[in-house]
DNA sequence: TGTGCCGGGAT
DNA sequence: ATCCCGGCACA
């Protein structure tokens, strides 16, 4: 897990990593203000369309940051985006990503989209949905009905696709239609002639995308600008969650927005509150570490466990000594049947203060351990 | 015997 | 609430 250090030769790909500079970036590539107005309107209305419910999915964001995960700093995006909490709903991140993951190591857009645009013409009964994660849950309630939405239809001969975003279509031409040459300066804006707009109600806009919400992965999002690398879009979204505790990242910790701050903390912020676990709240200190483990990467392990340990156990290094997922199971298995009714706690396994900084360093030891309570640094 | 921490006292 | 410690249970 190297730093990404952003490759000379990539360095356009990584600059489109966040929607700020997307704005910029657009117009730069789009020189008709009409064209720039269309972009802008899609862009305002499918965001106006998307309730916070919509944006929290990890499954969308996972995906919608996939550019931006090149940037590495996917956490701190994820704040940026929609810092409803999403921590806590640390399950839908592993799923979804876990889902997502696998992605083949195709720079092409994903083969079973290609193959299913050529191969299975009956995927074309003109209602094809957008692939983009919007509609992955899209709730329907939220919409405001009756109000008219701008879709955009492609042209190509028996294909129909309906997508809600001009970029979307504009991709899907490029990579179904004109061969994946995306970069490829001739067919830079060629794309633009295989696609109509198209206004429909909000309502049928809708059902047309949800059907395929619940069993496709789908692999994109909508206002994606960029269309360079859909394999990117298929990056871990746990990876680079973890990532974002990375020393690498430290000059980009600053700006972070408060809320990402205090959920998923990189170690760069707990040790800033050195000591009162004890009546303070353990989550701002080493002890923190446990309880990441248990909601979030420790939901994300099954399925991405191997690419976070590394990283993870960098990040915490301070709690190192205990086996995170063994230590929380077996403690869970073994207390229910806890000793004769003493509620004396059984004593841990794990180092304490007192073993970890000896009784010459008791002051680093944690407020809990210097009042012989119950250590709440290195918890079992 | 050293350690972890409960229970409770002092401030 | 914070700080401290006697004393017990455990390894």
């Amino acid at each position: 897990m190297m730093p990404q250090v952003p490759p000379p030769e990539h360095g356009a790909q990584a600059m489109a990593y966040r929607p700020v500079s997307r704005n910029i970036d657009v117009p730069k590539r789009k020189s008709d203000a009409v064209e720039m107005d269309e972009m802008m309107a899609a862009m305002v209305l499918t965001s106006l369309s998307c309730s916070p419910v919509v944006q929290s999915p990890p499954g969308a964001e996972a995906n919608f940051s996939a550019s931006r995960v090149v940037s590495g700093d996917p956490w701190k995006e994820s704040g940026d985006v929609s810092d409803s909490g999403s921590s806590t709903t640390s399950g839908h991140w592993s799923g979804s990503s876990g889902i997502s993951t696998p992605s083949p190591p195709h720079p092409q857009a994903s083969p079973k989209y290609l193959g299913d645009a050529f191969g299975s013409p009956q995927t074309d009964h003109g209602f094809e949905t957008d692939p983009d994660p919007f509609l992955l849950d899209e709730p329907a309630p939220r919409k405001r009905k009756n109000s008219v939405k701008v879709m955009y239809k492609c042209l190509w001969p028996n294909c129909g696709k309906v997508l809600r975003s001009i970029v979307g279509i504009k991709r899907h031409v490029k990579a179904l239609h004109l061969g994946d040459t995306v970069d490829s300066d001739q067919f830079k804006r060629e794309e633009d002639f295989y696609y109509t707009e198209v206004q429909m109600k909000e309502e049928s806009a809708v059902a047309a995308a949800v059907p395929s919400a619940p069993g496709t992965p789908t692999v994109e999002p909508a206002p994606t600008p960029r269309v360079t690398s859909p394999s990117l879009a298929t990056l871990p979204l746990p990876l680079s969650k973890a990532q974002t505790s990375g020393p690498e990242h430290s000059g980009l910790e600053s700006p972070l927005p408060s809320g990402a701050l205090s959920k998923s903390a990189p170690g760069s912020f707990w040790h800033i509150q050195a000591d009162h676990a004890y009546q303070a709240l353990p989550s701002f200190q080493i002890p923190v570490s446990p309880h990441i483990y248990t909601s979030i990467s420790w939901a994300a392990a099954p399925a991405a466990a191997s690419p976070l340990s590394p990283v993870r156990s960098r990040s915490l290094s301070f709690s190192e000594p205990q086996p995170p997922p063994a230590a929380k199971s077996h403690l869970i298995v073994t207390s229910p049947p806890r000793a004769q009714g003493s509620a004396r706690k059984a004593r841990g396994e794990a180092k304490k203060c007192r073993k970890v900084y000896g009784i010459e360093h008791r002051d680093q030891w944690c407020t809990a351990c210097r009042w012989k309570k119950a250590c709440q640094r290195f918890l079992d």
